[in-house]
Parts: C-alpha cells; structure tokens; sequence
DNA sequence: CGTTAAACGGACCGATGGTCCGAATCGTAG
DNA sequence: CTACGATTCGGACCATCGGTCCGTTTAACG
C-alpha cells in the first residue's frame, strides 16, 4: 500500500470515529462529513472502504480488537455461566461507550446486524457456554436472545437507567436464562 | 372525510401491504412505488399518511388490531408465566407473517421500534406479567428483553429455522426467563 | 347549477450514497 | 537527480429517494 494511501486510510478512521462518537443519530453522520473531516476527497473514501457499510465495520472492528482479545484466550476451565455474564457484561459496556457506532453498525440494512463476522463469533462462543450450562436444546436460540438483550437501540433506549441498573437486569437475564433460580 | 379521500387512503394502504409482502427488503419498496401501484400521486401519499414512518405504521397497527383484541380482553387469574408464553408466542407468529413490513416498522429511524405506542403497550403489559411471575426485581428489563428476542430482524435471519423449533426456542426462553427449571 | 373548500398529482427540491476520470503523486529503475 | 509507469487523489457528476409546492380538479352542499 502506498504511503499516502495508508495515511488517508488513518486519517478516514480517525475522523469518522470522532465524528460518530458525536453524534446523537448516526444517521446524521454522512460519507460527505466524514471525507471532509478527514481532509479527503469521497472518491478515496469509497475506493478504500467500498462503501458506508464497510467503513463502519472497519471502524468497529478497530474498536473491538482489544475486548476481543480479552476472550480469544479465555480458556476453558471456568464456569460457564460465569463465563457468559462476563463476555455479556463486557458487550454492554461496549455498546455503552459505543453507542452510536453500534447503532450504526446495527442499522447498516440488509440483515444487519446478523450479516457480520464479529455477531457470529459472539453467538457460537455464548451458545456453546449455554450448551455446556444448561444442555444443548435450544442453546443456539437462547445465545441469540441473550445478544439481543444488549443490542445497542434497546441500549440506547434505556440510556437514562443508571448503568448498574442495566448491567443488574442483563446479569439477572443470564443467571436466569441458565436455569439460576432467581435471586431472592 | 370526503369520499375521494377515503378511496384513496384504502387504496395505498392496500397496494403497499401487498408492496411489503411480496418485498424481500422493505427498504426497496419507495414512496413513489406505492404511490403508483396505489395509482395515486406523490402529494396524496404524503398529505394522508405525512411521511413514511407514518404509512408504515398506519398499515402495522391495521394488520395488529386484530392479535391486539385478542389480548385486549385477557382478564387475569391466569397463570402468568402461560400469558407471557402466549403473547410472546402471537408475536412470534406476527412476525413470521409479517416479515417485510415488521422490519420496515423496526427501522424507521431514530430509535426505532422504541418509539411505537405498539411496543409500549406489549413491554408493559409483560412486565407486569413477569413481576407477577418473579417479583418486581428486574422485570422491566427482563420484559425488554424478552421482547428483543422475537424482533423482527433475528427472526428473519432464522427463517431457515423450522417454525416449531423457533416457537419451542422462545417458549424455553420465557419459562426460564420466569424461572422454571429448564425442561428434561 | 354555482360556489367553495378540500383533495389531487406530478413537477420540483435538497440531500445522500456511490461513480468516473483527468490530474497529481508515489515509488523505482536508470 | 531524472524519467516514467502505476497507483491514488479529489471533486464534479449521477441516480434515487423522501418530502414539498402549487396550479388544477372535484366532491359536497345550498
């Protein structure tokens, strides 16, 4: 890759992040705002990128590599409920303090936000925690509906409950969900 | 209400149920699509149902009335956990009919589908049913939450799923979810 | 039938995602 | 340092879409 064709690639990424982590709707952010933030014409933000979908996976992929480390090498051994209450604490944490960009991954079109490498990993590494919790049955569906108590417009939704009280509600969701009696 | 007009409103809202339907992507059925298939002009369109978001909510709450009815009724004494079981399972179904335009319902922008009186309606009456099945702790969240497993997009991207595995799937999620020990 | 208020409909607008191609720039060979 | 080909740049340009405007038509009523 060529040396200014990397810079602009950066300079994109970084532009695009700041404008969307700015924004209340990511809608509002257009491909046109971000090559102008980044001092760059459109023809190179669509010629590296492809188009608006791509960019945005790109952007999330970067904000996502240092939380998807954090489990890669998470070895079995564990509990596995316990297993899944931190992966789905970490991915609230993450649509938190992401959340316009996940609202704008989520809501790209096409079967999103299904279409996209990063859900299938999270959803085979929580269905196989749930089989091993609670049997295989209907494990691969229960995953489904644990991601999808933390997808980022339900999220955002309930933005004015205080964390803890969100991070309590999807801790008490898992604990149930992998046949926990209920607490209290 | 003068006659032309009320013509012209079943008109639209017959061609574009028929437009959603038979659509793969909701977001391809335009404007003006349903204006001409309704053979009627663009101002029509607009000045009846004021933008988009209002035609397809217009043509979601005729489709709902009929399943709203039915739990409209629903006096308690029964069992809350087999209420919780039973709406969910009506919604499931709903969106299984209604694929094309539940989607375009849940992304119309903004925070979507969040703001619809429909969902208001369902989230309170199944927190309530959850509170009563499991105490007030969490039920807010865990009704949320339960909602956001038979969104439309996840059941679209389960349509190869058979219909009997999806239903048992959200079945086993509310008993759970209402803590029942996981069958078997 | 005449009058009036309401509805009609399609030309029009602004914004947006995406394309195109001549101009500018990088990397390298000589 | 220079010359040259390949790659990238960038912004004018295009098609489409949601939404508006306004001259024209038409339903309703006395």
């Amino acid at each position: 890759m060529r040396a200014d064709a990397a810079r602009n690639r950066e300079a994109v990424l970084q532009a695009a992040g700041l404008l969307f982590d700015s924004a209340d709707d990511p809608a509002g952010v257009s491909m046109d705002d971000v090559a102008a933030a980044a001092g760059v014409g459109k023809g190179t933000l669509f010629r590296r990128f492809g188009d608006r979908a791509g960019l945005v996976r790109a952007l999330y992929e970067l904000r996502t590599e240092r939380m998807a480390a954090e489990f890669e090498g998470a070895t079995g051994g564990e509990d596995p409920v316990e297993a899944v209450v931190r992966i789905m604490d970490a991915l609230l944490r993450f649509k938190i303090e992401n959340r316009a960009l996940s609202r704008a991954l989520e809501s790209l079109g096409g079967g999103s936000p299904y279409t996209n490498a990063a859900y299938g990993r999270w959803h085979a590494r929580v269905a196989a925690l749930m089989a091993e919790a609670r049997g295989p049955e209907a494990a691969d569906f229960l995953a489904h509906a644990l991601l999808a108590a933390v997808r980022s417009d339900l999220v955002d939704h309930l933005d004015d409950w205080p964390d803890a009280h969100l991070k309590a509600g999807v801790e008490e969701l898992v604990r149930s969900v992998c046949g926990e009696r209920p607490t209290g």
